[in-house]
DNA sequence: TAGAAGTATGTGACCAAGTCACATTACTAA
DNA sequence: TTAGTAATGTGACTTGGTCACATACTTCTA
């Protein structure tokens, strides 16, 4: 089995040659990982080069003190720099790769990545890109810690992950992980934006009532 | 001229074939930035790979609000992750590069980048283990602004700083813009340092007066 | 189906850190 | 010497994170 479908969900890599094309739909291989496997973490690095065609996986940092915060998700069409910066020699990184949801994802094995590398400056593109990609986002994580308010990132964050149906399936303690703030700080700016009729909450659950509310707020300066 | 000199301080670049290593030398080109120059940034590409010999490079990223924080410097024997990835056609980030001291580097023109890449395993190896520190190195300053205490950051950025003689000329407003806070917080800390003996502090200077107790500080949990 | 245990959320007091406004103190260049 | 500028000091206030504990909802089990 070669079907090539996948290679379509990657912009990237629709420009190849037809013989890298063949190179690479002939060392990949289709796996499926259910929601809430570990992908790579400390201690346990990646051994193919992965590519995201369906779900998502959620790149995240746990400190010393047990709390957390999200990094970056990698959607389909997606690669991860961590995994592939460790897949070409540097293994020393703290952040843990978790899929988010069941993921469909290609694997290319160390080799074959290796080879196509040299041969295929389309595919050394591609794979640049995506570390310039993630890098700047690492950037706009850091300013937004540093510099954003607290209600402006969660009204960010809410319409992220709200999708088209407005519905998030997260706990308070969930989206204090995301923004890596404390599960109490959630809690009241949850209430100021239901009080304001913004979301509607029930345990677990956050519905989005008026996106273009929280979306004035995220624009916010 | 093609004074090999500088390729002993790339530890990741000694193993490398001589064939390549000619290359290299013979592509290379030694350039010196005045301190100030702002090597690159938000509508000015980097052209060359570039390579640090001698001096500093800090990189920094300014918000809207024209607050700073610094995400990394690039010192001797290292590369600049994010001049990289703009050179291998990622171009669109906010994070600036500017030299700090006078500074010795070593360009390499994107072809012969491109070229290196493809012959060489050690070079690639280097290249990406380049990044993959970075990586891991905004991860870890993400970390610090999310979850460390700011006199904790602080202690140890002035340890950092500090060098052997232990003295920094910076001033407040430029020790906030380090740790991405403001002013007066960094004034506030450094005069409670100061009451306790730690360092002693004259307009534009900071000298460290008992480095363990810094030390002490910095390691805490 | 009641109770128990586990998870999620609510709340007030308090502390840490960022903001704002303005005062004061050093340096620098006429 | 003296403006003028840059650096630092300070108090009042707001925001956000911490702590301790209360309350509410779910699920499991007897």
């Amino acid at each position: 089995m070669t079907t090539a479908d996948w290679i379509s969900a990657f912009p990237g890599l629709n420009k190849l040659d037809p013989e890298i094309t063949k190179s690479l739909i002939e060392a990949s291989k289709v796996v499926h990982l259910p929601a809430g496997t570990r992908i790579f973490g400390p201690g346990q690095a990646p051994q193919a080069y992965l590519l995201v065609t369906a779900g998502r996986v959620r790149i995240q940092q746990t400190s010393d003190s047990g709390r957390e915060i999200v990094l970056y998700r990698v959607s389909p069409g997606e690669s991860c720099a961590l995994t592939t910066a460790c897949l070409m020699g540097f293994e020393d990184y703290q952040a843990e790769g978790i899929a988010e949801t069941d993921v469909e994802a290609v694997t290319i094995p160390r080799a074959t990545f290796d080879d196509l590398i040299t041969r295929s400056p389309e595919f050394r593109k591609f794979v640049f890109t995506a570390f310039g990609v993630r890098i700047t986002n690492l950037c706009r994580v850091i300013e937004d810690i540093a510099f954003s308010r607290i209600d402006v990132r969660l009204a960010q964050r809410l319409l992220e992950l709200g999708g088209d149906r407005g519905r998030i399936e997260f706990t308070h303690q969930q989206m204090a992980s995301e923004l890596g703030t404390a599960r109490e700080v959630i809690s009241r700016q949850l209430n100021e934006f239901q009080r304001r009729g913004w979301i509607a909450t029930s345990r677990g659950i956050i519905d989005i009532k008026q996106p273009q509310a929280l979306r004035q707020l995220a624009a916010a300066p």
